[in-house]
DNA sequence: CCTTCTGGTTAGAGCGCTCTAACGTATCAT
DNA sequence: ATGATACGTTAGAGCGCTCTAACCAGAAGG
């Protein structure tokens, strides 16, 4: 153990600590001669920069962290694909973090990657508290995805979330429905723009909201499914995919098939969804998308290209699969 | 910006640098009177130590690396579970990376958590060449998970993928299959056991193995589905999850039923199998337990408690749904 | 011949923290 | 009084690196 350091590396190659520094960064004012030296000792002693001394000594950082919320949600992996891509290209190195859904654990996770003092953060998902949001951005320069804010040194990246709802109404009432229930996220990020989205649209069609409590998962899904069994209505608007899954197996389970008996509609538009086995009609977000403006909203701040809060609200889509049609 | 530094605190809470270090590691050896002050400066100015120097001064890193594979793979996830849980109660935290399951991006990601200089690294279902991660080894403690390894200095926690193999092969067989083909994982970890377990099976029984070259993803399940259509076998045993719900995918679109026309195991048991609309026959692996290993052989060796190495070979077992059954 | 550059190189300070060893100051037995 | 014993506290060095400013050829200009 014990890593070779810089001084090892100068020392092999018969150079000073600084030349060793300016070779392991690139820098061109340095011979051919002395750069293949301290190349070929630091190959043999198989010595990479320790990047906390660097990051240290050099008061930056090309680190960005990001806590996912929920790493069970295939959601966030398709967000991470984008940031990671933009991220990658801009010079800079993702560093993650879960937090469980649990504001607790999020709020440790946020500590945690703020220890490492990365250039910024990102959030994808969280339910931690937004003081615990607004005292991290005082620092660094904090991006949320699916979840909005006020704070003017807070960017968000978010899906319109009503519309998108509205959404799902519209194609509902087209098909015929009148008795439409929303299986909401509870707690979680952008459960409230949905919420709202749905009862508003619900009003506008003249027909009566019915709001269940739920939560971004496969288990809430399908526990608010058993709930509803007394009284079925004829289509459920689940709060995401992973619910809406959730909500499926239970009707498969009480002997009721969709969408002959009721339609389900979901949210995301992950893989999941696009399952021939599945094959949900949901309300797509642009996920890469998402993950690439994540990244460059965080990289103008960190650049200091720009200090004015950026809000992207991406418009979502409806795409139709084969778990809609019209009531018996 | 700019965040408040060790001084800062001291010269608030009118003490010295070292009294507040050791109020923020919670020694015993400083008076109420004292720490409530450093506290309350702390509490004041937003203070969080900054892990890095403080690494860097200790010499000892309480951070974990972890570089998953691919994301977007349930079956990751489950494992991140045992090894968070493990970790955490044991007082390290947990970094991640990704390297997507590409050699050239894992190389770097693999560089990328070594430059923070962790206490171990975890490799779950690593591609990369095992020259890199001898190398890394050399350093820090290294634990692989879904791969082997004849490193000493290499920990590994693996299901036995031979012994898995077989069992879904005695599975089909003692329906009455006799032509099954193996969709594999091509590159993939612990493709080459599951493979290999496939084809002693195969032969065992006195039947002819063959294998479609696959990787673990759904369009790769899809595909060689497709590429199978000529001359379909009547049951296929997929690389994954992942990879046979693509070979699900890929059926229903050419209008074959499952089990009635061909029957389907996977392998993992992530929650996607146990979706009723999936409903896969698949194999078991105790997913939170290899998190749980692997984090435990990795604190183990962190904290010098074993040197030998640790070989956790892992039973797995066959969960029977509803994607096989008896062939026309 | 001396000055002025210029490109390559290096010494030394310092980033935010921990650790060692030493330093009071109060407490207790002698 | 005198030392011994403890407890709480702090100065100072140093972790591995970067950065600034200075330095030292050798080439070019007067």
């Amino acid at each position: 153990m014990g890593r070779p350091t810089i001084e090892d590396v100068a020392a092999r190659a018969g150079v000073s600590r600084a030349l060793v520094s300016l070779v392991m960064r690139g820098s061109p004012k340095v011979s051919d001669q002395r750069r293949a030296a301290v190349l070929k000792a630091a190959e043999e002693l198989g010595y990479s920069p320790h990047a906390m001394a660097r990051s240290l000594a050099s008061r930056t950082s090309h680190v960005l962290g990001v806590m996912v919320s929920d790493l069970h949600n295939p959601f966030w992996a398709e967000v991470v694909d984008g940031l990671d891509a933009y991220a990658r290209a801009a010079g800079f190195e993702l560093v993650f973090n879960t937090g469980g859904r649990r504001p607790s654990r999020e709020r440790q996770a946020l500590t945690g990657l703020l220890s490492f003092r990365p250039a910024g953060i990102v959030l994808l998902g969280p339910v931690v508290p937004s003081g615990a949001i607004a005292a991290a951005s005082a620092h660094t320069p904090v991006v949320l995805v699916s979840r909005s804010s006020r704070s003017p040194t807070v960017d968000t990246v978010n899906d319109d979330g009503q519309a998108g709802s509205g959404m799902a109404v519209d194609h509902l009432v087209s098909l015929g429905h009148r008795e439409i229930v929303h299986i909401d996220g509870g707690g979680g990020s952008q459960a409230a723009p949905r919420r709202t989205g749905y009862v508003n649209a619900m009003r506008r069609h003249g027909l009566t909201p019915r709001v269940v409590r739920g939560e971004y998962t496969e288990a809430a899904g399908a526990s608010a499914i058993r709930a509803l069994l007394e009284s079925p209505p004829t289509a459920v608007m689940a709060a995401n995919d992973l619910n809406a899954v959730g909500a499926l197996s239970a009707l498969a389970a009480a002997g009721l098939s969709v969408p002959a008996d009721m339609s389900v509609v979901g949210y995301d538009n992950t893989w999941l969804a696009a399952l021939r086995h599945v094959s949900l009609t949901t309300i797509d977000q642009p996920r890469n998308e998402m993950g690439r403006l994540a990244a460059q909203a965080l990289i103008q701040r960190v650049r200091g290209e720009r200090t004015s809060p950026a809000r992207h609200l991406l418009r979502p889509r409806l795409t139709v699969r084969t778990t809609t049609a019209a009531p018996r």
